[in-house]
This record gives structure tokens, C-alpha cells and sequence, in this order.
RNA sequence: GUGGCCGUAGUGUAGAGGUUAACACGCUAGGUUGUGGCCCUGGAGGCGAGGGUUCAAUUCCCUCCGGCCACCCCA
């Protein structure tokens, strides 16, 4: 019997490591950008932050949670998503003291049970980002304006952003109530699973994939249409926002989307997503929006706050789609081949090369054909070639495997070998 | 959790109820005396697991496991 990974994990090989690189030099960079700083919570939490956070009715937390008892008898959960652990940081560690906004960035795995399919597993990566401590729509905008940049950096083409605004708790019930009136007076012409959805979730019957459903939608109440005060206010500066950095963006735009919701509580106000052009059925890339009350919610004082998710897998997946070109890691400078009973001068050798920071690698012990093979295939710059005549007179030769790379006599010592096959000689 | 399609060497594919299960790439060993890429020859490596039907199953049936896709949901 032989083992398996867990369904719905993955072995990131070597091969695939180029894109990962990419991915998380983009989002250290662009994150560095908006003076954001990295910050690491661990991988599993009470189970009680995420039904919290989270919230108890979503199916996150209903259905798709690892948790389990650990030997002290408590109820721990792998991280689901981020933000419940940053925001519990935020309040555990007195963040709060420091200058606010605070500004936080992560990369890290999150785990769902969930069915694998495409663009979704059971373990899967996030960059995310949360700005705590500043409710004014500059941030909105700012988090917005840097998952653009994010997505760009990485060479992804032709991604949309939509947007839609949430309203407050207080103001939410008149909403939910007109939409629920407005579907359930249609439920006729709702499909099944939409009639199901409309008890569970009213507001989940706007993003339903059924067609006729979406028809219906396209004219419900709009929560936009029920905004007012701060709240309205908030929302038209954050549009004029949005306007301003066409300017300074060129190929941004986005569009207001009433019939986006979120699946999880704790969002209010503004929600966003980002989708590739031509979305699949787990398209979204990245998407967040603002949970004011979920600070409060997790026992701290009411902090208003604001971040997005965004799958790593998803990215690369688009990335691969897209044929983005990474860069591809290097060879070692130089590969050093052994000959008969030279092994000994040659491990020593590889080492004085190492301690003069030149990347090296031993051969195996084959035949000297099969040692330059291994050495070609490695993309190795260089090889050196050590033979009993070679250690015997103190010399080894210097090949660069450059195509019509040259081959030279070099004395045997790390420091003339490394400094030959750095020089223009070797060229 | 529901539904559809599918599991043959590392990868991609071919194959038939009955001898040694094929091909390509990859890996590996050779192909003049100590020199990679191209070419030639050899070698290793496989029927997802467990039951059942049958004289005989990798092939037919069932279950499980896994993959892909869709729903649910989400990054």
C-alpha cells in the first residue's frame, strides 16, 4: 500500500516553483508599496474565533471546517481564511496603541473541506491584506487600487473588477426584507434551489448561476437604492475615488455589480472581486471588502476595518492559462566532475568553491560522459574536470557548457577556479 | 453533501476475456583512448485497492479510493 497525498492537497514540485516564486515577489513588493507589513498568525485557532468571525450560519463554518479536539479536551480549527486570525491579533496584541491605520499583510495556506474541482482544494493559499483602525473611503479605495497593482505585477491580462456596497446592519433589514418580498411575490418563477436559498439566504438568491434567476435579479431591489447618511456618503466618495485612478491607471475601470454579495457575516459596506476575462465556475481571483463591526464582534472596541483574499492556486492557474513567462531559477555556476580517485580532492574542491559563494555541485559517481550529461541537464554554466593526471599536476580543466564554450587549464585551487570562471576568459 | 465522465510505467498515449502488455518522451548504461546537447543500441519501471463472475481477468460486474468537471459554496 502506498501512500497518497489528501485529497484535494498538492505536492508543489520543483518544476512549479518559478510561479510560486513570482507570485510572492509580486505580493512582497507591491505590499511594500503601500507600506504594508507582514504579519503571521498561526495555522490553527479556537474553533469558536472562526464560528464567531466567521460567522455560525455560513457554510464555512457549517460544513467546511477541519476542527477537531486536541489532547487538552479544546475544539481547535485549521485556518479557514485570514481575517478572523489578523483581527484577533490585532485585539490580543494591542495594535490599537500603535499609529492607526495599521496596515498588514499575509501569505499563508487556508483549509476547507471541501469537493475539489478546478481553481478549488482543500488546502489553498492566500495573500491577503487588512487595514485596521481607519473607516474613511481613502482606504477603501487604497485596498482596491492595490489588489489592481497586485494582479498586474504578476502579468495577469484582462481581469474585472466589480463592486457593490453592502449597506450597515442597522439599514439591512429593510433591504433584505424588500428583496425577500420581491423574490418570494416571483417564487413561482424561481427554480428549486433558488426557492431553497431564498429561506436560507435572500441575499445569496442574487448571485445564483441559474439564468432565469439572474433574469429576476437583474430588476430586485438594489442595496445601492437603500444606503443613506454616512454610509451614502462614504460610498459616493469611494465611486470618485475609483474615477480618479483611471488616471492614473489606464487600463482601470470597474463596474458596480448589485447582484455581488459575499458568503461570509461579517462584511459591510463596500464588497469587491476581482474575476479573469473569461471566468470559470471558481473564478474569483481575489475579493474582500470592509467588516467594520467584526473587531467589535470579537470582543475589542468598535475598530472599522477593511482587507481582501486572494487564491495563490487561482493566480497561477490564470498565470498558466494566460502563458505568463517566469523567471526560471539558475543552474549551478558550476558542476564538478570526478574522475577515478579523485573523489576526495573533488568534495573538498566543490566545498572551497561553496565557502567562495560559487553555487556547485558534485557529479555523481558514473562515467565521465554521464557526469557532463548530469551537468548539462542541471544547466550548469560551467564543469570542472578533475582526473587522476589533473590532481597529480595540480590543474584541473575549466569547460563552460555555453554553447561554443571553451575549455581551459586552470590551477587546482578554489580561488583561481572561481575567479576564472567568473572572468571574461571563460566567455 | 449531490451528479456526470474517468483511472494502463515518472509523464502522455495504444491495447485484448487466455503465452514475455505496446509506443513516445523522461531516467539509466553503453556506442574509440577521459568530455554534455544531436543520433544509435541496451536496461529499469505499469494495469489505483478490495471483492465477485469465469477453467482463466489488467479487460466484465460491485464496493472503496483517487482524478477531472458541474452543483452547493468559495480564494
Amino acid at each position: 500500500m502506498n501512500f497518497k497525498r489528501p485529497r484535494g492537497t498538492a505536492d508543489i514540485l520543483p518544476e512549479d516553483q518559478p510561479y510560486w516564486s513570482h507570485v510572492y515577489a509580486a505580493a512582497r513588493k507591491i505590499a511594500a508599496q503601500f507600506g504594508y507589513q507582514r504579519i503571521d498568525t498561526p495555522s490553527f485557532e479556537d474553533t469558536k474565533l472562526f464560528q464567531r468571525g466567521v460567522g455560525d450560519a455560513t457554510d464555512i463554518v457549517q460544513k467546511e471546517m477541519y476542527s477537531f479536539e486536541d489532547h487538552g479536551g479544546d475544539s481547535i480549527t485549521l485556518r479557514p481564511e485570514g481575517t478572523a486570525s489578523v483581527c484577533r491579533a490585532y485585539i490580543e496584541n494591542g495594535l490599537h496603541n500603535g499609529p492607526q491605520p495599521v496596515r498588514m499583510f499575509y501569505m499563508a495556506p487556508m483549509f476547507r473541506y471541501e469537493r475539489p474541482q478546478a481553481g478549488r482544494v482543500r488546502q489553498h493559499h492566500q495573500f491577503g491584506v487588512e487595514t485596521i483602525g481607519d473607516g474613511s473611503p481613502e482606504v477603501d479605495a487604497e485596498i482596491i487600487e492595490l489588489g489592481w497593482k497586485y494582479i498586474s505585477e504578476l502579468g495577469i491580462k484582462g481581469f474585472k473588477l466589480r463592486l457593490n456596497n453592502l449597506g450597515d446592519p442597522e439599514g439591512r433589514a429593510d433591504y433584505i426584507s424588500d428583496l425577500d418580498r420581491y423574490f418570494t411575490e416571483r417564487i413561482d418563477q424561481l427554480p428549486k434551489i433558488d426557492q431553497d436559498r431564498l429561506q436560507r439566504a435572500p441575499l445569496r438568491v442574487l448571485d445564483s448561476k441559474v439564468k432565469e434567476t439572474q433574469t429576476l435579479a437583474d430588476d430586485a431591489p438594489k442595496s445601492v437604492d437603500y444606503i443613506g447618511g454616512e454610509t451614502r456618503d462614504h460610498w459616493d466618495a469611494l465611486l470618485a475615488l475609483l474615477d480618479n485612478l483611471k488616471s492614473v491607471y489606464t487600463e482601470f475601470s470597474y463596474s458596480v455589480d448589485h447582484r455581488l454579495v459575499r458568503g461570509l457575516d461579517y462584511y459591510n459596506r463596500t464588497v469587491f472581486e476581482y474575476e479573469p476575462a473569461d471566468a470559470g465556475s471558481q473564478g474569483t481571483l481575489l475579493a474582500g471588502g470592509r467588516y467594520d463591526p467584526l473587531i467589535g464582534i470579537l470582543g475589542g472596541q468598535e475598530t472599522p476595518g477593511i482587507g481582501f483574499g486572494s487564491g495563490i492556486e487561482r493566480m497561477i492557474l490564470e498565470m498558466k492559462k494566460q502563458e505568463v513567462r517566469v523567471e526560471q531559477p539558475e543552474g549551478p555556476e558550476i558542476v564538478v566532475v570526478a574522475l577515478g580517485d579523485t573523489g576526495s580532492v573533488a568534495a573538498g574542491l566543490a566545498a572551497g568553491l561553496r565557502a567562495a559563494d560559487v553555487s556547485t555541485v558534485l557529479a555523481p559517481k558514473r562515467s565521465i560522459k554521464a557526469q557532463m550529461r548530469y551537468a548539462n541537464n542541471l544547466g550548469a554554466a560551467n564543469v570542472v574536470i578533475l582526473g587522476d593526471r589533473e590532481v597529480k599536476q595540480g590543474v584541473a580543466q575549466v569547460k563552460s557548457l555555453a554553447e561554443g564554450g571553451g575549455q581551459s587549464e586552470v590551477s587546482l585551487n578554489a580561488e583561481s577556479i572561481s575567479s576564472f570562471v567568473r572572468s571574461d576568459e571563460n566567455q
